[in-house]
DNA sequence: TATTCATGCCCGTACCGCTCC
DNA sequence: GGGAGCGGTACGGGCATGAAT
């Protein structure tokens, strides 16, 4: 005997089912699914009946029931931390990326990137069905912090095994320490995120590299995390120091807080103290002065984690190309601006 | 017969059901299941050996057969617009709010406001199991645009029909204003957002119910996108008129924009022209000079919202307290940092 | 061979019924 | 006999498989 109809509030009310369309079309529901999967042959008349009946019903399909019976959700998790405005473009570049691969994204916030957080992150993201995860956060642990049978991705090339096709972080800190040393500056000192972030590591091996490449003396390097506080405190750190005249900061935020350390004290920028950044973030065109920095290609790079992850979880979707990708699309650029200028005398 | 198991990749390999629990703990999926969902009564030895089997398998309820069998995927939606610090801020308050209830939010980003984005947006929401949405972006259309029997709530009060609980927009509007005219500014100019957004136009009128208070000329106001780069277009417009010597941007990030098109033009910040935002962004107190603000209490916001859809959703759960809501943690505060001071003479 | 249908099953939950005090 | 405690059965809406035309 039928059920009676579900209590009001959020029940799907009288919604359409497969049986409905079914029943409309005069075909049965195996019928049905095989003309909305594509899978297997049907004949063009019946294709027809059932696509229209399904349009005059309005049908759309169950995900439950769907999941249920195939085992899949489509679902991926991404784990971010912090909340600065680069994260917010990995997530919107991997939220992308997954839709297009008919995919959906579910993100998990951490506020700690230990390995309890990242454990507890993924495990809520599993509950909401996530079939597999992206980790935009240093995962420090070399065991297994993720069940079996799990996939992870890293965005970094920590943990994704295909370093390839990941933007060369080193690169982005020679880009900098180089267009400082071009510009005159005798040296370039470094404030970076946190030392377990492998962007942040890269980034400083190749500040570092530029700067013996080029005979300067390599400084202290400091640290701290991705926000502009800590910015602003590093940068107090060395802004009375008349030998500093040139900074590289791993992140525009960070490179906000130094400037305004700089500022506290009365230096200059670019007169007294050149700055350059990471990301270009929105506002960096329009800081005072304008923020030089060295943009990264967050599409191609969310796009690839996001590709690697899905070619894991079905065979039919090839891995991204690795080596082979347009090598343009991976670069990361510099754009100069006004917080640069040839160091004074 | 057993099907055959669930082909490699993403199949939910030897996952626990119910039902293995039942057997570990010799009774019946029906007794594991009033067990786990507290509903009914199970003596206490027999709970205890079904919560061991629970442990020791570690079974994790599967979401798409609850939703199947209950019809209820305890999933909201939200619309947010652009890429502004503050709908980042609005997006992790309503995901927390979400979590504390026992639901799970989704978003979906949408990049224009008009009636078809967000019809779009709201199918693909509902398609992805919402059983209700807020909305994050403005609302101009009198007539139904989502599904019957699909609940929606607005961020700002015109569509949610509860506006005790809602930040109030106006004194927003009338707080920074009168900042500046009590620091002496003859009047205040208006930098705006978007005129169809119901907090620009509230913020507006409070600006202007200020200005009108205090006997000051009202100048027209500019109005554009919330981006950087909008606010520097406008703040082009007036930056060379020397009449202008304090502003009002409804954004920290039009804010920016118009403090650097004043400074284009050799016009100091607070020394010749004054500016206001609204927000409190992480990066205003680190601005150059740091940005005097109305901080909003996202958070309340946020929560207030979530809990008025959930009640809507959920008989069981009371709506927000409204009118007599702790007003204290509703109201905006002003945050006066270096970017005003008194007009120079 | 090309199409289509009928059945079983995925995994929880609602409802009803059966014990046993 | 009423209630506590528990099990049996029928779904929910799709998809996989094999049978049938």
């Amino acid at each position: 005997m039928p059920r009676p109809k579900r209590d009001g509030a959020a029940s799907d009310r009288a919604r359409v089912s497969m049986a409905d369309v079914a029943q409309a079309a005069g075909v049965s529901a195996q019928t049905v699914s095989r003309v909305l999967s594509g899978q297997g042959t049907v004949r063009e008349g019946t294709r027809a009946a059932v696509d229209d009946a399904v349009r005059r019903l309005g049908y759309q399909p169950n995900l439950a029931a769907r999941t249920l019976a195939t085992g899949r959700t489509r679902r991926l998790g991404i784990i971010v931390t912090g909340s600065s405005t680069s994260r917010v473009m990995v997530e919107a570049g991997a939220e992308a990326a997954t839709r297009r691969l008919g995919y959906r994204l579910t993100a998990a916030v951490v506020s700690t990137t230990g390995i309890r957080s990242l454990r507890r992150a993924a495990d809520q993201l599993r509950s909401d069905g996530a079939e597999g995860i992206i980790v935009a956060a240093p995962v420090t642990a070399r065991d297994r912090w993720t069940p079996k049978g799990f996939p992870v991705v890293s965005l970094d090339d920590a943990t994704a095994g295909s370093p390839e096709f990941v933007t060369d972080q080193r690169a982005i800190g020679r880009m900098a320490t180089e267009h400082l040393l071009e510009l005159g500056h005798r040296t370039v000192w470094c404030v970076c995120g946190p030392a377990q972030w492998p962007e942040a590591k890269a980034r400083v091996e190749g500040w570092r590299a530029a700067l013996v490449d080029a005979g300067a003396p390599v400084p202290d390097v400091l640290h701290g995390d991705w926000t502009p506080a800590e910015g602003y405190r590093m940068g107090a750190l060395i802004a009375t120091d008349p030998s500093v005249t040139g900074i590289f900061a791993t992140s525009d935020e960070l490179a906000i807080g130094v400037s305004h350390a700089l500022w506290e004290v009365g230096r200059r920028v670019p007169d007294d103290v050149s700055v350059v950044g990471v990301d270009d973030i929105p506002i960096a065109a329009y800081l005072c002065p304008p923020l030089t920095t060295v943009r990264q290609p967050f599409a191609t790079l969310t796009d690839a984690a996001v590709r690697l992850l899905v070619s894991k979880l079905d065979k039919n979707t090839p891995p991204p190309l690795g080596g082979s990708a347009d090598p343009e699309s991976t670069r990361p650029s510099l754009v100069v601006r006004a917080s640069t200028a040839a160091p004074s005398l």
